[in-house]
DNA sequence: CCCCTTTCGTCGACGATCGACCGAAGTTAC
DNA sequence: GTAACTTCGGTCGATCGTCGACGAAAGGGG
């Protein structure tokens, strides 16, 4: 609770006292428990408004910063981060996930060594390590579930291999996920319904309800790639149906779909390059994915009502003509009621989302009230 | 949290300890308190099990009971219920809501002060009022906003029309939200994600996230009657697009075109007739919409990946072919890890399934931990 | 230099909860 | 029939968290 307000919103006893409604001693009296937990520090006085200034408080960002871990299906990022979730050192490197796991995370181990190393950061100063890997995972035990691009990884328990390794606790989770989180922090801290909708070679989708991830009944919510879209029953998708979304307009459709018309295109990374040059015709496919897109968010939007919907992943360096294409079939698609407040933007975080969602899942696991209030009163539990 | 317990899981104070892991004399204090506010009473001594008989616990469905109320397009419902959830009085009769709020609420009122006397239950016994009405509502204020089918209703105060009349609050929902927190009381008190899909002469899904009903940004979540389907771009719709689902495979979409295959039907209601009766052609009708609103259900099983789905409204009357041509998509088309542990079953709650909505809609409200907490400690709050 | 404002810490009081103890009311063993 | 034992329920002191009040610290304004 406090930990949550001291994390930005403002910084002094009085601030928080107001803010939360409690009496200032209480306050005091908690402020002085994560001083001495050593989450909160202080820091010099403020500027005086006619009184006695005020001493201010801002969380003790030397002496605990956290791991965020972004696995796609071909890299690797790394970056060490204070809880404040600035970045304190990164790393990237090109990695096949489909190596399996050990091979993966002692790499990943190898990185997360060199960072603490390279930042000065002894390895107490570390609170919790977050990992986002490009499949769906059993967030309770960190287990990625038939992942289709991880071979190797069914049933992996990521968390048990850094355990021993690092006296922290280590969660997992979908990337899409991840994403949605850092996006849902960073960018829009007030909205309660969010969507992050990632467009990579693949699409995915992060559910933010009521300002909490929604991961469903089985962790398998939010797969909207393989939702199926009209006129498209020819197209083939990897899942084994046909007529999936990505199937149509993920980044390696595209690709297949430019190269057919007669400009060669291997990924999605090409289609983006060849917009940029200001090619027409991957221009004017770039745009009809978004049409295609916007078409299944439209319902996603009547079904759902969320205030925002984030668009990220590697099509979305294009993202002028791809929400063009999206935001107008999305308006015209959905009721008033559901489009009277919406906004379709493109992700803030770039290339370093994932990490930057992966660090602030971590982050809030460590500033969580149970979390919190667990590592407060150590004493009490056993009887 | 105590109510929560005393509403069916177990009764006894010894039951509470050991399920809620508080200590027994704070059970014990806290029952006294709501036996003295008059929520539960003791009902004689249970079997022993060796030792002292336990004094067994119930709420007090005597002395607090609650009013539910059903407004359709062209009836009105309206059941008095104890807080057990058993209906003590009912009484349903043909209203046209189009007649304003006004005329419509007078009704209501005299059939409620009418049950309220059937029954012989004092006023001061009615703890609280659920009603549920054909259009979106912005439940925090109990107010339709911009309801397609309740000319006249438009930010209409619904609440406001009763205080005076009735000293307790007045709870406004949507009638397929509040079918939906009906049959996950009644039914699936242990599904957290629950989606409940009403096919009536329009389409409408309340979706149930986590427990708690999720009507998004707006209040406008579960409108899916107006997503976009496949090869159906003819097909107009009463929302002014082309194309929506309820506009192929509502109730009335399938009587007008059962019709134009040659068998007159004016509404879903003939429909569910002629499929009784033994018709060939309404019945492949019927599965062939089941497929159509599967079509679109599969693409939000994707999305949200609910544990349940239920299947109300009048169509539902003839669950076994709409489910059919329903189950026979989705599993076909969504992943998996979404479809698992999925099951998509017809409502058991029947015509009066929207009243004991509402009536529960009423009962959660008295019974909520916060509410409750309230009405214990009267005296605190003001300095 | 005095008074006011704002902030911060401390102290006693209050309420909620807990654990322990005891009485109540049965069953079971002898 | 009586004595254990078992299970429930109520009461009492202790503890913890929170609150409100008071006073001290630290600065601005007249």
């Amino acid at each position: 609770m406090l930990a949550l307000i001291s994390r930005g919103a403002a910084g002094t006893r009085a601030d928080l006292a107001r803010l939360t409604g409690m009496a200032r001693s209480t306050v005091a009296q908690r402020v002085e428990a994560l001083i001495e937990h050593g989450l909160v520090e202080e820091t010099g006085a403020g500027a005086s408004t006619g009184g006695r200034p005020p001493r201010l408080l801002r969380l003790d960002t030397a002496r605990n910063c956290v791991l965020g871990v972004d696995l796609g299906a071909t890299h690797c990022r790394v970056a060490l981060m204070d809880i404040g979730g600035t970045i304190l050192a990164a790393s990237e490197d090109p990695v096949q996930i489909g190596q399996g796991p050990l091979s993966v995370l002692e790499h990943v181990d190898t990185r997360m060594h060199e960072l603490l190393a390279e930042a000065g950061r002894p390895l107490e100063t570390l609170k919790a390590v977050g990992i986002g890997v490009p499949g769906p995972v059993e967030f309770a035990t960190g287990r990625p579930v038939a992942p289709p691009i991880m071979p190797g990884w069914h049933e992996y328990p990521v968390p048990e291999f850094f355990t021993g390794r690092y006296p922290v606790e280590v969660l997992v989770d979908n990337d899409v996920n991840v994403l949605a989180l850092g996006e849902r922090r960073f960018a829009y801290p007030d909205s309660a319904h969010l969507l992050f909708v990632k467009i990579g070679t693949g699409i995915g989708c992060g559910v933010v309800v009521d300002g909490h991830l929604h991961r469903g009944a089985q962790g398998g919510a939010g797969d909207i790639g393989h939702i199926r879209v009209p006129d498209a029953a020819d197209a083939l998708c990897r899942c084994g149906n046909t007529g999936c979304l990505e199937a149509v307009a993920g980044g390696a459709a595209l690709a297949a779909r430019l190269t057919a018309a007669g400009v060669p295109a291997a990924t999605g990374r090409d289609v983006v390059a060849l917009v940029n040059q200001g090619d027409g015709t991957a221009l004017r496919l770039v745009r009809e994915g978004g049409r295609i897109i916007g078409d299944v968010l439209a319902g996603l939007v009547n079904f759902f009502n969320p205030e925002v919907i984030v668009v990220g992943g590697v099509m979305a360096r294009v993202h002028e003509p791809l929400l063009a294409g999206m935001r107008e079939v999305i308006y015209q698609r959905s009721l008033p009621l559901a489009t009277h407040r919406l906004t379709v933007v493109p992700s803030r975080s770039g290339e370093e989302g994932g990490v930057l969602g992966a660090g602030r899942l971590a982050i809030d696991h460590v500033l969580a009230p149970d979390h919190v209030n667990r590592a407060l009163s150590p004493p009490t539990g056993a009887t």
